[in-house]
DNA sequence: GACCTGACTCAAC
DNA sequence: AGTTGAGCCAGGT
C-alpha cells in the first residue's frame, strides 16, 4: 500500500462531524512528522473519493483547499462542526493506528 | 540520486 | 498575536 493510499484510508473513517488533523493522519499511518508529506498525498486527491475537507491544520485552522477554505469551512459546518472565525472549535477526532 | 515544491508543525523573536 | 526559520516527508522533475 502506498503512502497516499493510507492517508486516503485514514481520511475515510473520519466520522461526519468530526475533523481530523494532519498530524493525526500522519501520527496514524505510521509517521509522525509526515503532516507535510499528507497534505502533499491530499493534494493529488483532491476533490476526489476522501472527505479531505475534514482534515486540517493542528491550529484549529482549515489550511489549503480547492476551493479555497471558506467553502471547506462551510462543508464542515454544514457537518455540525463549530467554526468560530475560520478555526474549528469543536473537538477534533483523533485517529487510530492502523 | 539530488533538487525543488507544497493542503504542515514547532519553537523563537 | 503575526512573522520567520528550521525540520520532516512524499512526489515530481
Amino acid at each position: 500500500m502506498d503512502f497516499k493510499q493510507r492517508v486516503f484510508e485514514a481520511c475515510k473513517r473520519i466520522p461526519k462531524g468530526r475533523v481530523a488533523t494532519y498530524s493525526a493522519i500522519a501520527r496514524a499511518i505510521g509517521n509522525p512528522k509526515a503532516a507535510r508529506a499528507v497534505g502533499n498525498a491530499l493534494d493529488k486527491n483532491r476533490s476526489s473519493l476522501v472527505p479531505c475537507h475534514r482534515v486540517i491544520r493542528s491550529d484549529g485552522r482549515a489550511g489549503g483547499f480547492a476551493h479555497g477554505t471558506k467553502e471547506k469551512i462551510r462543508l464542515l459546518r454544514k457537518e455540525g462542526v463549530k467554526i468560530r472565525n475560520g478555526k474549528v472549535q469543536g473537538k477534533r477526532f483523533e485517529l487510530l493506528n492502523p
